[in-house]
DNA sequence: AAAGAAAACTAATAAACGTTAGTTTTGCAT
DNA sequence: ATGCAAAACTAACGTTTATTAGTTTTCTTT
């Protein structure tokens, strides 16, 4: 049947993208050779192009495959009916949880999508900076309403997403600790600092 | 004189090497081809080759040079006599300011470091991760001294250089807000935490 | 002015790259 | 068993890459 067909091929061809995601997550998009991914695979590179369009396509999927779970889940945030600090730490608490669980494309989406081809990648760079003046807006809100110290918005947001985003560190030293005390150590520090 | 000469020859490195940064940060290490570089200089590709070893040299040379700043300022530091709060906001100030100052040769020591090649890879992960022990060391050092919460320090410090290395993010949308209310904003929500 | 070194140039090389074409194998539906 | 589509293969392509060799220009020193 064609269903079962085109469902067995988008599973295929998500299997590859999330192969390529471990290299481009390794190597670098430009450093890893389509011969590669393909050895991976199990595969003569020239059989990948029965199931993907280019190298190009693989990256922009990984991109917005991670960007849209981004956007899907702050519009739940946005309508939900905590206050502006319960909102942030849902928001942190989300980030730290996906990039522990998908963390090669995570990754990548963070890390590769200058390798993004035009149109791609003024669209992604769009929907990031709407993701953020969302985030601000939060924060804004929160300083209206005597819940956030009165500071730039802004910064209280880049601060965090830098602090989410930069989770990569954290992969390389995770035997200690667990994904738990992680979580909460974040959010108590972003959101009451370290100090005594 | 050969001295003279030597350090012109030095500086023309230099200059080369800090334009390869700019490359290597807006392209990525492998997207930038000694051919744009050369460009860039205003000179044939093969003429670079009068100045500088390799591609790869070029790629060390910044890493290291970076890598070594933050050493001897962490060096500073730590034979400082203040407590151990005001070392840390002492580095993260550093982190920022130099970010803001060499921001090009930071990203690349920051995001292209993966391409370096042996030994200088291994050397290089060896000198970050020694960084990141004895910034450990000084938090460990704060929760005796109850100065600092009773967390995990790994993560505190984690926490911490995740948000100052993402600075990268700032720097597109710096227009609003001084390096000063930055610099202030970012030690207050890290130290104390955006909650009212 | 002459000499010598430093740094530019042109030209070429060998390797690696993504991708296409054409062919053969595999696996399911009749 | 037969037929057909999906997916594998081999081989090759045109580019692009970093780098080297050899030559000429530029600059500095005597």
């Amino acid at each position: 049947m064609a269903k079962i067909k085109s469902t067995n091929k988008a599973t295929k061809k998500e299997v590859i993208a999330i192969k390529a995601a471990s290299l481009f997550k390794a190597k670098g998009f430009n450093a890893t050779s389509m011969r590669e991914l393909a050895d991976l695979v199990g595969v003569e590179a020239s059989s990948l192009y029965n199931h993907i369009g280019s190298k190009s396509e693989l990256l922009h999927s990984i991109c917005f495959k991670i960007a849209n779970e981004f956007t899907v889940h702050l519009a739940q945030v946005e309508n939900s009916n905590g206050n502006s600090v319960k909102k942030l730490q849902d928001i942190i608490s989300f980030h730290i949880r996906i990039m522990l669980k998908k963390f090669d494309e995570v990754f990548v989406a963070n890390h590769e999508w200058k390798h993004l081809q035009e149109p791609y990648l003024s669209n992604f760079l769009n929907q990031r900076r709407s993701y953020e003046k969302r985030l601000i807006a939060i924060v804004s809100e929160g300083i209206k309403n005597k819940e956030i110290i009165n500071g730039e918005p802004p910064i209280i947001i880049f601060t965090i997403l830098s602090a989410v985003r930069g989770l990569e560190l954290w992969h390389r030293s995770k035997k200690n600790i667990s994904e738990q005390n992680l979580e909460e150590g974040m959010i108590t520090q972003l959101t009451t600092g370290f100090i005594k």
